[in-house]
DNA sequence: TCGTGCGTTCAGAATATTGAGAACGATCGT
DNA sequence: ACGATCGTTCTCAATATTCTGAACGCACGA
């Protein structure tokens, strides 16, 4: 059973799925993923099914997904025939393999159309400019996307860094 | 007439309207948007509906929505009876509506449930341990996202600060 | 080897999202 | 004041996404 009183869990668990659409992945999946870490003990597929309401198949598929994403586990219990699934502690992992299929699928493809636009022949005037300046701000966000990508770990205490660098609140002459 | 050969043009328009979805906007949406990126002069609304072969009223929904987050305005031509349309310089606004938006309905209220669970009493154990880290995380990551939301003009630059910091290469030794 | 319990897969149902196009209302020139 | 032009809104159709549940296959015990 939860940790917690289960009207808070299922709260969590609904938030959990609606925030789902925020990094892509659906509301099943995410809630599996949310019931998983509100649980102690690792859960027997079919217990999940009953717990949201959703078809084993869903289930199964859901978990497949979280599996693949590296953010659940399958554990062996005792006596148990049944596959049982616990959350990974890290949940962090998930959106950095997300967000690098996303990236890839979704961000580079513009990017490299925006390129092409700029580098055409026949690109003129106030076009070319704003293009080019928007070609500029994606290659920087870019940037700072494959940093982050590309190391987890640290990623993550730049992100604390960055929470306490003290840009915005004085005068910030250049642009 | 863009300012660009037809076709890289076109790419552009499909490119961005697939990447669209990365930051929640609709197809058509974001295709209006990317012809007015990529064309020098006001356009009116037949002839946006007719180049991206949409409906008229399809049209005029798309760029009411791009009107209301800034990045599309309407400009009158001399002797023209109809509504022409052109880019804002900035898109870099645009994402920060939706950014902040999308933050306000998907984001705040799933960091809310998880303070909530955190807080109940009846957390034990590991459970509170991983959602108490996952609150941390989340915590942190709105700082920062509301930092950047805060002031759109710093947090460009604060973007390209990042882009050239040296974390990730070195070793990053706390937490 | 057969029967049972279990997980997975997949076709198609249910639902949500997006788009077309007709109907309408407003504005302008005459 | 009237007709023509144009933009918006709204209903319903088309499409895309998500989910269910039946069928299947595997592994294990008897």
């Amino acid at each position: 059973m939860p940790a917690a009183t289960p009207e808070t869990v299922q709260r969590f668990v609904e938030a959990w799925g609606a925030m789902g659409s925020l990094w892509g992945i659906n509301r099943s999946v995410a809630r599996v993923h949310a019931l998983l870490m509100a649980t102690e003990e690792p859960l027997a597929l079919e217990e999940i099914a009953e717990r949201l309401q959703i078809s084993k198949g869903n289930a199964s598929m859901s978990l497949r997904e979280l599996r693949t994403f590296g953010v659940v586990r399958q554990v062996e219990v005792a006596g148990e025939r049944r596959d049982f699934y616990v959350t990974e502690p890290d949940v962090w992992l998930m959106f950095f393999r997300i967000l690098k299929e996303r990236k890839r699928r979704e961000f580079d493809p513009a990017l490299e159309a925006i390129h092409a636009l700029v580098d055409a022949p026949g690109a003129t005037g106030a076009v070319r400019g704003r293009l080019e300046q928007m070609a500029d701000l994606l290659t920087t966000v870019e940037g700072v996307v494959n940093r982050f990508l590309q190391d987890p770990q640290s990623s993550r205490s730049a992100l604390a860094f960055i929470a306490g660098m003290p840009f915005g609140r004085r005068q910030n002459g250049k642009g």
